[in-house]
DNA sequence: ATGCCTAAATTGGTCAGGCCAGTTGACCAG
DNA sequence: CTGGTCAACTGGCCTGACCAATTTAGGCAT
């Protein structure tokens, strides 16, 4: 490795110590830390780099920021590090094979409890998804509607929550611009009918069934997903190297 | 309650209307945003206030900052946003239901796909659990890294985030205050015994085993939860008081 | 003209010092 | 003991400046 330099924005590395402090136990949870004017002092920083990164770890959930009181250890963990030059970003098809398991279990689950409510809500959500099918953003946040609603029959606020950040996961530019090629009316219609299978089956309180067209659904999404690799790859070939547009070229 | 006053902070405000230039379009994906003095400008607030919005947006992953360069817009959604302000914490029973049911599907995925190397990890795990039941910070580390471990022998990166997300839920103050009053050597001897019925399902192949083994430790962890409920907090706060699944006969 | 190299302009990164506003706890009058 | 006041922190925000990385423009040799 080449990297001694370690050119590291000075706030992230204040950011990364004060976080192995937290996660090692030297400050407990709920504890006060120092204030900011010493922990500056103790490390050697400004005080505006301790506040940049107090920001950071406040961001992540880390602390809590209280003015005129003290910042305070929240947890230990950082739960979801979504810092822009991480993740390795997860890809498409590991995502819907998360999305299989998990949401299989939830569909099997709230087939054992629906109540009228609950089918409402998936009817409701269907209808505008139906409705929409030429709107990109309306169908998309139907989409999310109908898969939340799932977990929304279980009446579990930590399942509704896990299941639409699993479902944000595929907003990232990478996968929206993947989607952008085979995302169409057509295949938004398909996908209107898998989940209307999958809604009949919880409110016929099949759980099994439930189970089964949630698998079906989300195969065959990965499915319409695989086949637009194929022409995206042969077309794509030409656009990859926009990086280094030849500075002098673009002129006239 | 009253209402909570809320005077926000500045550069959190400022932080909210970049983000919804971002969201409106207004500021395209890719595009560079105006330098930090000119956005100080039009905004009329200080450099170092829209430095600290700009951190905040950059932990969020919306926007790419690179020094001497500029600001660039990554994406338009905040896929994970982990504000310290999040909704009010769903109640521990509530986590606990949404592990059973998630968990319990990934345990019966993993036993149909278990290598040696992954078994071996969740016995590294089992030993450093087992080895270290008087040490608080030992015993939930290596209980974590067993339950993520279960996801990783199904070999998807995202189900491992979001096992490590889920169950790091409870590294809350309210979660952490009521533990502390029931952990003990003796409950985490009980754990370990659970898991290593788990693991010993896993290994053997016995998908519907595991599912149970883990439906049961869930089960169990909550029982243990609850005992400690009646002595400690007046059962106000119990959210979400919704027993497990508690269906014996698993359809399979 | 062409291509490379250097210097200047631009932009983020950091620092110093200061003032304001909210929080807290000690202190004093009742 | 109760209630109110005040002073010492502590975070929030600002001004102004300088440094370092990057980009851009200009000059020089080819």
């Amino acid at each position: 490795m080449f990297s001694p330099v370690e050119s590291r924005r000075l706030y992230r590395q204040v950011a990364d110590q004060i976080r192995l402090m937290i996660a090692s136990g030297e400050l407990a949870v709920g504890q006060r830390l120092p204030a900011e004017r010493d922990l500056a002092e103790q490390l050697s920083v400004s005080r505006p780099t301790v506040r940049e990164a107090l920001i950071v770890l406040e961001v992540e959930g880390l602390v809590n920021i209280r003015m005129g009181s003290g910042i305070y250890v929240v947890r230990q963990h950082a739960a979801t590090v979504a810092g822009s030059e991480r993740e390795p970003v997860e890809g498409p098809f590991e995502l819907l094979q998360a999305r299989a398991i998990i949401e299989c279990a939830i569909a099997e689950e709230a087939a054992g409890c629906a109540t009228t409510e609950g089918i409402a809500l998936l009817d409701e959500a269907l209808t505008r998804m139906s409705g929409g099918v030429n709107d990109a953003s309306t169908v998309l946040a139907a989409d999310r509607a109908f898969h939340t609603g799932i977990a929304a029959i279980v009446g579990n606020a930590t399942l509704i929550r896990v299941t639409g950040e699993i479902f944000d996961m595929r907003m990232t530019p990478y996968f929206a611009k993947l989607a952008s090629h085979f995302e169409g009316p057509g295949t938004w219609r398909s996908a209107v009918d898998e989940h209307r299978t999958i809604r009949d089956a919880i409110a016929a309180g099949d759980g099994a069934g439930a189970k089964a067209a949630m698998r079906a659904h989300l195969t065959l999404s990965q499915k319409r997903f695989s086949e637009s690799f194929g022409e995206e790859l042969s077309g794509e070939e030409q656009r990859g190297r926009s990086k280094l547009p030849a500075k002098g070229t673009t002129k006239t």
